[in-house]
DNA sequence: CCAAAGTGCTTGCATTTGCAAACGCAGGTG
DNA sequence: CACCTGCGTTTGCAAATGCAAGCACTTTGG
């Protein structure tokens, strides 16, 4: 069985089997043993390896704690999980430009206004792919 | 018992008394019983005022779910929690703007540049107005 | 040939989460 | 007065987390 997701009334639950997989999935690419990931990551081995295998939901702690060993963001982990949503590019630029506290409000302004500018005239172009022109 | 930071060869753990409080105090403003936000946030009344009062230690899910109770983002959350580092202002910008898809590379460049241009006129003057709540 | 050290996994167990069922207290309403 | 409805909280208790100790297997190598 795949990646179940309960889907209550409520919408955040907490993928278990995928976040394992996910888990071990970075390990191998990064060529550790569940001992050294454990051990990176100040976690037991044991539980490490029933997390990887979606028997054991770990906690939000223990969640940033692989994610330091994996040296991977918490915030994708977390997004893997489905403890945290998935935000959109766009929508991840304008919330931390609006609330980035080293800008003035002009700039700030200024900046949204520049970002949009280019969104839209991307949107004029059919944008057959996300190519990278060069 | 307390607001104990505990601050192992790790950074990543979790305030518990501070999230309560933080909880508790968007339930205050939003105008909501403990029993509504508890409804809402489909978490149990008790519990929830046990979190608040820093006397549980919520995991993940109850977090999320607790966020969607009261309309704010995961995230924000999680930041007071401990459970996401809090990252600097500009490096979100700096790297959601980098990993901005939608954008071109010509188009990322000059939002960067834009953006560090901002960030060093800001740098002649001192603003370290860190304000927290005393 | 067999110790030593590596791999991942299973098993008990202390600790904790999170909830249902209470409790004590206010404020209306009949 | 009794009766209800809502507030936050306390109290057990089932269920889950997370770990130490140990298992079975493979590889190294003296």
């Amino acid at each position: 069985m795949q990646a179940l997701w309960v889907h209550t009334a409520l919408m955040a639950r907490i993928d278990v089997s995928g976040i394992g997989g996910f888990i071990r999935e970075q390990r191998d690419q990064a060529q550790m043993s569940v001992r050294q990931l454990a051990k990176a990551a100040e976690v037991s081995n044991p539980y490490l390896s029933q997390v990887e295998r979606g028997l054991r939901k770990p906690s939000a702690e223990i969640l940033s704690r692989i994610a330091q060993g994996l040296r991977i963001s918490a915030e994708t982990l977390y997004v893997r999980a489905g403890i945290l949503a998935q935000r959109e590019g766009d929508e991840v630029v304008t919330t931390s430009i609006a609330s980035d506290s080293t800008l003035t409000e002009r700039q700030r302004a200024t900046l949204l206004q520049i970002y949009a500018a280019f969104q839209s005239e991307n949107q004029a172009q059919v944008t057959p792919r996300e190519d990278e022109e060069s």
